[in-house]
DNA sequence: TCCTTGATGTCAGTAACTGTCAACACTACG
DNA sequence: CGTAGTGTTGACAGTTACTGACATCAAGGA
């Protein structure tokens, strides 16, 4: 590890969030954020796949937890329990971050294109992640990634609203509100 | 018009396809579908806004599908029903079209990320102009947003095996029976 | 006949992204 | 103590997606 200076990829995703809530995504280049970071634009990208990636860093994290708290459902849980099982995982991980910092960059993401495109993409992982762990419990496709979809879906319309200061209340609570409120919906009153 | 020949956009289309097909997304340059179409790359992006939206020409004719069906859903019809309908319009438009052609479409995106990506984007523009619809027939949020999600998921899984050719029946007939699948996963069977 | 309109060609330029090689720090091992 | 290996970075050249500005040319109407 030969490192002039300590975690590159860090210093990388700071100075990317600050320079992309400071003036846009497009309007900054990837030669800046790495000037920022004390590095050059191929270091930049030597740490991300892309310009867009490096404002999705712990991605892989959440996913992670997501299916930890899936794998831990209790056996006799429904699907769609079992799912709602790995997003509460989920929501505590992120209740645990500081709230300001995801609002920032959630509204980074928000006004952007690009940006929500990518997060879309990375929802999809975890849909396939998710219906992996539900085939491996014994559901059947496609109902396997039907849930996983539905589940999905619900996490995201409910941070959308925590993370969009929509609703200031615990995302935690939020996610297994709109789980119920799914369940309704196709209970069909 | 100044035309010296017609259907540009539709010959940038095919020609995307055809390149697409033979040598994969990434390995075929703008200039090149350019070039076989007749036309320069400039002109190319007068008619696509991206690389990538060559191959998604349709899509708004699909939006508007599902969205008038969905429209002339019976005012008895619950939220996810009403979905349904739309979702037999799209399904409908959708067995109108030569079914080899869908294939080959599908193939190209599947094979990249990129494409796939700006497939769920697509995606998410359904679920947002469903969302509006429902909201307007006096569903609340996040009721709405969550109803669209987990309609268009199910559509999103039927076209997979409708055109991944991993299931020959009619789409029609796939969609309605994903859609009852969600309504059991929710009940909790 | 002239003028407007819309589609196209041409050309120069920016910025994302990649391949390649050299330089450098750190580690392990003799 | 020295030397070879490993991993990170810089430097630089190159490709390609995409944009702005201006000229051109056909068709249609006044």
């Amino acid at each position: 590890m030969g490192r002039w200076q300590p975690d590159s990829r860090g210093r990388l995703q700071e100075a990317a969030l600050a320079l992309f809530a400071e003036r846009g995504f497009d309007q900054v280049t990837t030669a800046e954020i790495a000037a920022r970071a004390g590095l050059t634009e191929r270091t930049f990208f030597r740490h991300f796949a892309d310009k867009r990636e490096v404002i999705f860093g712990g991605s892989d994290l959440l996913k992670e937890q997501i299916v930890a708290g899936l794998a831990g459902a209790p056996a006799s849980a429904d699907p769609l329990e079992a799912v709602a099982c790995g997003l509460d995982a989920a929501a505590d991980m992120l209740g645990a971050f500081r709230r300001d910092l995801s609002r920032q960059r959630h509204a980074v993401i928000a006004a952007n294109p690009e940006l929500r495109e990518r997060e879309l993409a990375k929802a999809g992982d975890y849909v396939a992640a998710v219906a992996a762990v539900l085939r491996q419990r014994g559901v059947a496709e496609p109902q396997a990634t039907i849930a996983a979809e539905a589940g999905l879906a619900v996490f995201r319309v409910s941070l959308e609203r925590w993370a969009g200061g929509e609703d200031d209340r615990d995302l935690t609570v939020m996610v297994r509100e709109a789980m119920a409120g799914l369940r309704e919906l196709a209970a069909g009153t």
